[in-house]
Parts: structure tokens; C-alpha cells; sequence
DNA sequence: CACTTGACCTGTCCGC
DNA sequence: TGCGGACAGGTCAAGT
């Protein structure tokens, strides 16, 4: 599912691939995939070049020469792959069909099927050939083009909270922000993108493991020990995932159709019955904050109050 | 006002 | 094998 580090991989891929590329054509099936209208997509999408690729949270932006910027949330089955030749044909190796599809060499691990399929939203088409495919099974994610320099003032954009890998993000900032919702479970807190940007599901789970802290807990019965501990493992934890290329749990695939190897490494996401990697205790699955939450019941004490 | 739940979607998996 | 239903989770609207 798109959180922070699979977000940033797409757009580590995106941003090596698509600037300096121009837009041709679009196409799109959907009104709520993307609902501007025909007269802006004509003036402000067409024939624009793309000049920046950025990220805020889960939420991808695309800069154009236009002034407008295509802003893109995958939700949780959302793919951008880029189909075409890579700008720099400098290693001249390829020798797979996979490599030339996907833009200059693939681990075998790429998604190796034909686009559009069934679940291609839309279709970007550039001046060189090359094409970029928004596809989402469930329909949940949406694309759209919004004038750039008023991104910062819309409301969507001004609720989200700090980056978390922020090189300024302080401890103490991330214990500041936390406590304004002091009498909520922490992973709820965790997952309100006003108080944090870019943390979901996964990594939520993961970091409250590695914290030792029970989902549950609400914030202010949490140590402040602890909480110092949650900020460190948080931001290792999701540096981790964008060197791993993100997590892979079905869908989600990088911007050259790669999936990502994060999930190898999670201690407990998807991983109850399996035995807890620091006590052996069966790691379990509970429902907190409307969400699975996976859990040692050991290492991760529940508050008083049970769950 | 703080906080929780349901709706949005489709594909997959599980039990019968 | 087929079928119904629960489930997956990011975010917002609607509920308590």
C-alpha cells in the first residue's frame, strides 16, 4: 500500500525519468480519476513539459512548464509506470526484452505484463512515445491538475503535518505534534496525516514494535522514553523501506513497474501466528483504530485500560 | 469538540 | 466448483 517510502520511490523513479519530457495526449476513464474539466486539461496539460516531480506526505506533484501541476494520490492500489526508453541510453546492455519495455534493465522481479489492462485510470502520452500508465484497481486514488503556486494554500495541502524524514524534524517536534491528540491510541495519531505526513498501516505497526509500545496506548500514558524511541524507529524504519524500494503487500509496484522488498524485513506486519523475533511469543492481529494492527502481546504491554 | 465509524471500490480468500 | 461474505486500507463525511 502507497505510504511515505513507496510513495518516494515512485517518485525517485519518476523524477530520473519523466523531466524534460513533453505531454502529448491523455487519456481517462474515469471522471473521479481525474475530474478537470476538458478545457483545462487542453490548456494546461497539453504540449506542457514536465519540469519537477515532488512529494508531500502520500501525495505525489508532478510540475509543468504550464504553471499547473499534476497532484497524484495512489490510495492504496495505485500504480505510475513509465513505459518507454530511459533519457540516457549510456549502459547499452540491454539484452532482455524486460529491459527495453521498462526503460533500461529490470530485476525479474518487474511487473512483467502488457499496459493498459483492466485497471488503467488514465494514460499519458509523450511526444518521444513514451507513456505514463495511472492504474488503480480499486478506484480509490485520483489524479488532477492544480495551478502550482497555489498548492501550498489549498486545504488538503495546508492540514498535512511535518515530514517526518525532514532533516529539521526535532524529537522534540515529533512529541509536540503527537501530544495535541494526547487522549488517542498512538497508532491512530500515527495514521492522522494532520499530525504526521505519510505514515499508514505498516509502518505504523512496525515502529510500535520496535518501540515496544501497544498500538492502543493513548498518547499520554506513553513514557516519554519511549516515545523518543518511537520517533528513532519510526524514521529508520521508513529510511529502510525507501532503500528497499517500498513494500510490496499485492499491488503496489516503482515508477519502472519494480516491486519493493520491504516486507521481508517486518517483524510483525502480516505476520500473526509467526513467532515474535525478540521473545517467540505468537504475534497476533487485533483491530485498532477501524485497522489490522499486529502486535507481540508480549513485548508490547497493553495499557491498563485493556485494548 | 474530540474521537470513531462507514463509504468509497474491486479483487482475493475462506468457509460452506 | 460456486457463492456469499469478510477483508484489505487512505481519506473524508457523517455519526456518537
Amino acid at each position: 500500500m502507497p505510504e511515505l517510502p513507496e510513495v518516494e520511490t515512485v517518485r525517485i523513479g519518476l523524477a530520473s525519468l519523466l523531466p524534460g519530457r513533453i505531454i502529448k495526449d491523455v487519456w481517462h476513464d474515469w471522471p473521479k480519476s481525474f475530474p478537470n474539466s476538458p478545457s483545462d486539461v487542453a490548456r494546461f496539460l497539453l504540449r506542457a513539459k514536465i519540469t519537477h516531480v515532488r512529494r508531500r506526505g502520500k501525495v505525489l506533484i508532478i510540475e509543468l512548464s504550464s504553471g499547473y501541476s499534476l497532484v497524484i494520490h495512489l490510495k492504496m492500489t495505485g500504480q505510475l509506470v513509465f513505459v518507454g526508453k530511459a533519457a540516457e541510453p549510456r549502459a547499452k546492455s540491454s539484452k532482455t526484452g524486460a529491459g527495453e519495455k521498462f526503460g533500461g534493465g529490470h530485476p525479474s522481479d518487474s511487473l512483467l505484463r502488457n499496459l493498459p489492462d483492466k485497471s488503467t485510470r488514465a494514460v499519458i502520452d509523450f511526444t518521444d512515445g513514451s507513456k505514463l500508465f495511472f492504474n488503480d484497481q480499486r478506484k480509490f486514488g485520483w489524479m488532477r491538475l492544480l495551478p502550482t503556486s497555489q498548492i501550498p494554500e489549498i486545504d488538503f495541502f495546508k492540514k498535512i503535518g511535518p515530514e517526518p524524514l525532514d532533516d529539521d524534524f526535532t524529537v522534540q517536534e515529533f512529541i509536540d505534534v503527537l501530544k495535541t491528540r494526547k487522549n488517542s491510541a498512538i497508532k491512530a495519531v500515527l495514521l492522522d496525516q494532520s499530525v504526521l505526513a505519510g505514515v499508514g498501516n505498516i509502518y505504523a505497526d512496525e515502529s510500535l514494535f520496535a518501540a515496544k509500545i501497544h498500538p492502543s496506548s493513548p498518547v499520554n500514558t506513553i513514557s516519554p522514553t519511549k516515545l523518543v524511541k518511537l520517533y528513532n524507529e519510526l524514521r529508520a524504519i521508513l529510511k529502510l523501506a525507501i532503500e528497499k524500494g517500498g513494500s510490496t503487500d499485492r499491488n503496489y509496484v516503482d515508477a519502472k513497474g519494480k516491486k519493493g522488498s520491504y516486507l521481508n524485513f517486518a517483524k510483525v506486519f502480516r505476520q500473526q501466528g509467526q513467532p515474535c523475533p525478540r521473545c517467540g511469543t505468537r504475534i497476533i492481529k487485533i483491530r485498532v483504530a477501524g485497522r489490522g494492527t499486529h502486535l507481540c502481546p508480549r513485548c508490547q504491554k497493553a495499557p491498563k485500560g485493556l485494548k
